[in-house]
RNA sequence: GGCGAGUUGGCGGAGUGGUUACGCAGCGGAUUGCAAAUCCGUGUACACCGGUUCGAUUCCGGUACUCGCCUCCA
């Protein structure tokens, strides 16, 4: 059977392309992942969702055990120096304890681990040889204990982002370092102060700059040449150029990354959510609010990668409605087998991940009523899994069905008034009640049946 | 200034050279003691100006506005 066809979205050539994997057996990914500093923001859960997606959908069509999908861990960086220093604590309590968070809040969005999550802590070596390497191959230079990359050494310096050197010269604003030969030229190592952290190297003690990190990482884990490489559009520049670079110098025929995918960013009333604007809040703390998990992947997934989305809390009420109504048609049905996704939902995936797209399918099914194929087709998308969680049935709560069965018997007896005071304390304590549909009650916003004690 | 992305009905959001997704809200109906939940039905759109075409929301050119990158940022 021929494989399908899966298209996506290449920065590189800006077009829609046919991916072809260098090698089926073992499709490689890699994400540029957290700077472990701080907890992570709602815009950071983007592009970790996406290569969830990217990866379930890879995993289906080439093999489970096909597919190595690597997120790297940047655990040396001038902010996580500035964190220690802030706070008196060491660097490595920071590191893990932010890496922790990290993993419990893209837990909670129902993203899988990568294969892999090298730390450049871990590949400092790796990377003192690729910068030895880019040296003698006269693409760095070592000046003032700093070694800098030589961006007139590489023809093709400015073909992923689309701008000339020229263009970038003219418009850069920032002040150029005077160890620099050419403005452009960008840092691969630089010297660290007693107090920085650092490691030995051959151009003494230092710390490496933040693109070769990627470099050496990818190079180690997923060799000279892979498929896919993401990252945040602000990414593109000047990271994942600097990045292209150092590593087409290292490997000049490998031809790196061969498809470059990123997804546009997250903006909160129309401005970008970033830490540097301070317009930002956590995943956590959509979390502590009561926000399901799941509610905010749905939210992320109902907008195409490749578009800016706003987050408001209007649609996270409707992803959360959406939800309920699926997740009642799927109750029960988590030990099934069997089933397979449904292919307009595949091929909605393999045409450039059109999540929306995906998801208008999956409102199809959930019309027809078939939970089982509702199921199957979205764990494509991470959804209505097991894993996340039933958070819309309260479970077995004995003082809820005890209010409940109070009412039935009120309603019974055409006790009106007693009744409708007994759903009104139900709704209050965040009951839905639900008369004459699955057990008779779910669990609503606010969901606290503590609420009703007393009330019989 | 350079490079890139975007502008679709009340809102969100796909897609397509002609038959105009999907969801939410609204409205009508079923159901209900009344509701809720649930189910059925239903209207409105493609920023602006040109061009190509028998025909453009869809292709091409331009204009306006928004956003991103060019400085750490997913």
């Amino acid at each position: 059977m021929p494989r399908p066809t899966i298209r996506l979205r290449n920065s590189l050539t800006r077009r829609v392309e046919t991916f072809e994997p260098l090698d089926e057996t073992n499709v490689r990914l890699y994400l540029c992942g957290p700077t472990v500093y701080d907890r992570a923001h709602l815009g950071n859960a983007r592009n970790v969702i996406v290569f969830d997606v990217l990866t379930r959908l890879l995993r289906h069509d080439y093999g489970a055990t096909a597919v190595t999908y690597v997120r790297n861990v940047t655990d040396v960086e001038d902010k996580i120096n500035a964190r220690a220093v802030e706070t008196g604590r060491p660097i490595r309590d920071i590191t893990e304890e932010t890496l922790g968070w990290f993993h419990d809040d893209m837990g909670a969005l129902g993203n899988r681990l990568p294969d892999r999550e090298p730390r450049a802590t871990e590949h400092i070596p790796q990377m003192i040889a690729m910068i030895e390497h880019l040296i003698a191959s006269g693409h760095a230079y070592a000046a003032e204990g700093h070694v800098l990359f030589a961006v007139g050494s590489y023809d093709g310096y400015g073909k992923l982002s689309g701008r000339s050197v020229d263009d970038m010269i003219a418009g850069a604003r920032v002040e150029v370092a005077p160890y620099k030969h050419d403005p452009m030229d960008f840092v691969l190592w630089k010297p660290s102060s007693a107090d920085d952290p650092g490691w030995d190297s051959p151009w003494g003690r230092g710390r490496p700059g933040w693109h070769i990190e990627c470099s050496a990482m990818t190079r180690e884990l997923l060799g000279p040449a892979f498929d896919i490489h993401g990252g945040g559009n602000d990414l593109l520049f000047p990271h994942h150029e600097n990045e292209l670079a150092q590593s087409s110098c290292a490997d000049p025929d490998a031809g790196f990354a061969q498809v470059w995918l990123h997804n546009e960013m997250l903006l909160v009333e129309g401005k970008k959510m970033s830490k540097s604007l301070g317009n930002f809040f956590t995943v956590r703390d959509l979390l502590d609010r009561g926000v399901p998990g799941e509610v905010i992947r749905f939210f992320f997934l109902s907008t195409h990668y490749a578009k800016p989305m706003d987050w408001t809390d209007a649609k996270a009420l409707e992803a959360e409605g959406i939800l309920r109504r699926w997740r009642d048609l799927v109750r029960g049905r988590a030990e099934e087998g069997g089933v397979t996704p449904d292919e307009a939902v595949l091929a909605a995936l393999r045409d450039d991940l059109n999540t929306p797209g995906a998801i208008a399918e999956l409102h199809r099914l959930a019309k027809a009523g078939d939970g089982a194929a509702l199921q199957a087709s979205a764990a494509l998308l991470g959804l209505l899994g097991p894993e996340m969680g039933d958070w819309v049935d309260g479970g077995d709560d004995g003082l809820v069905e005890a209010v409940l069965a109070a009412r039935v018997e009120a309603r019974g007896a055409k006790d009106w008034a007693r009744a409708d005071a007994l759903r009104d304390a139900l709704v209050a304590a965040g009951v839905v009640v639900t008369d004459g549909k699955g057990k008779g009650w779910e669990a609503g916003t606010g969901f606290d049946p503590s609420k009703l004690e007393g009330v019989l």
